[in-house]
DNA sequence: CATGAATGAGTCTTCATTCAT
DNA sequence: CATGAATGAAGACTCATTCAT
């Protein structure tokens, strides 16, 4: 009960970080201004998490989870691994690319300052990317994908929503918003393109 | 002759500021340690650039026009389409991806406070972005690349190398340098099956 | 009540800022030596106050607040003009001319480097300066002082105290203190005699 | 002859320094933009002068006699005492109030940071302020003006132009230059009130 | 003599973190 | 538990001064 007070205060407060870095850039961003926008006091922040980077790894942890959700649902099957990169992409986009905005923040290799995070962070990005390589594998040993390095496949799969901000940059704003909805299928076809099976 | 020294100087500091910022990273880098690197006194930094924030941009500077260097390079060809990626990918793994680390920030991270770097880093990005464009519309149009959105495809190609943070973080340090050979290959590979017209 | 302890300790920097300016200048003074003077932290001090620059214009208000209570206190007759001029006078020589520093430092010199506080300050200035024309003039009106700029004549009234540090440095310092008390009544009598209608 | 060269060049230093330092301020004033509106190198500043500080005291010290020469041209008789006011008044005007500035700079007290200057700057101050007494001292000694404390209304005289800046802050940009005129003749009017002896 | 590139001591300011209420 | 006032470590940046050319 009081339990469960705990838990949707400590959301409220990812969810206000996650907001806020991904608007200022992590290192712009300031506790006070999370705390506020979680409509918290500051202090409350460190009763939840060990500080500001642990609210980066935590925002992480969350996120992995959910891209392992979505590597779990899809099929073994070509058609659903390529629907796997296209809700991947396209689960980013609907979130205003926050989510990926911290991925790549966790992806670069000196972030945090903290080694135990730093450890974390490492075990983190090890399951996901291992999840994803295992499915890619399912995959291969059905002749449905040729035969590659299934890891560093993965780490591409993960590496492709990079691509937006790129894309972000060099499109007007005005059309943007309009294109977006293509992109995530048009990024899924390169990359299962890519991947499958010659001829297949 | 004085002005060759400057070149010099200008180049040196620069280098060092490569080095520090992708083994700290960009926020945890003090322009002290720049200048300690770079053999300089930390007011010669100022004197050479407006400030750390200019630092990186004339890094990310640098690094676009020798990505379009290699771009320019390669021929309007299939095969030299995937040479680039192959290529593109195997620079920064060859200087250890502190290349790889400043075009990730620059390209893929909003966080410069002054505006008029703000929008010089856009113009290097737009650069970029329609260079690679351009090379892949004119392989679609000698029809070895299927019809794509040139620019996003552009988008991705930069990108990939986004995967290698993320590759290193799951595997071992000792594997790593070994492996590091074929990567660019198998990258490229990807790519380029992801991109050329069925069949051919 | 919790309002009134902010005010107290806003009151104490501010005091603590007064004494650091005086005896070592404004400008080689640090904010450092503010805050321990004040015995708070640094950081403190830009709780209370906007910066080093605020922190003079805030000294300076307060000031100008109390001017203008010295000038509002005397009656418009010309005894009290005269005892107006004494008690400008003392006050800041009470303070071990202190107010005076800080008054000159803002009135007599242009390098506040805020626009803002550029503006503020100036303000302030001619808050003080109008309210003493309106004495003099008032003065006037009741024909106890001669036809003048009465403006001009405030300014006057308000630059006196500039001649006591000039005073402090022909003097030796021992016999500084024991003529200071005279020295009020001496300045304010020149005064009042370049002013007061001739004959009267 | 050569010697005839250095002295224009430290001439052409002097004037920068009075005009950079008056629409700059000292503390914001920069030795480099002293030396290019002297049209010299920086380096060279420092082979006429001692430093920045230097710079300020001997700018002064041309200012001292410059004033002393105004106060012993005028005659010992009551008119020429009003007179030395005025001009005193007068001569800072028409230099766009540089001296005045200068001179208010160095009337402060906690400015100078080397200890011989300091000094310097104080045998400064006394020899042109007993020198204004000295001449106060021989009207009282003539029944021209009333007994006074001659040192102090010496002071007084020369800390009158202190309301210049009160002046101008008030008075709008467009009227002043127009009013200026007066200005002059109204302060020495005032002074010379205050002093002389009555009935006379 | 003249120069200006190089230097680093010295400051202001920010902000993550703590802790008394 | 929750809060936000207080703190000071840390870092970007300026500029007086020096010295090799």
């Amino acid at each position: 009960m009081l339990d469960q007070i705990r838990r949707i205060k400590r959301q409220q407060i990812l969810e206000a970080a996650m907001r806020v870095f991904s608007e200022r850039g992590f290192h712009h961003a300031t506790v006070s201004e999370v705390a506020r926008t979680a409509h918290v006091g500051k202090g409350t922040v460190y009763l939840y998490f060990d500080g500001k980077e642990d609210l980066l790894v935590s925002l992480f942890d969350e996120l992995v989870d959910k891209l392992i959700w979505v590597l779990d649902r899809v099929m073994v099957n070509g058609a659903s691994l390529q629907e796997a990169v296209r809700r991947l992409v396209a689960e980013q986009l609907d979130h205003g690319m926050m989510e990926a905005y911290v991925f790549r923040l966790m992806a670069q290799q000196p972030f945090l300052a903290d080694l135990a995070l730093q450890r974390e962070k490492r075990t983190l990005v090890q399951r996901v990317v291992e999840r994803g390589a295992a499915r890619i594998r399912d995959a291969a040993s059905q002749d449905v994908v040729r035969p590659c390095n299934a890891t560093l496949c993965a780490c591409v799969l993960l590496a492709l929503p990079g691509a937006m901000p790129l894309y972000r940059a060099v499109s007007s704003d005005t059309t943007l918003p309009r294109a977006i909805s293509h992109v995530a299928d048009e990024l899924s076809e390169i990359l299962w393109n890519g991947l499958k099976k010659e001829g297949s």
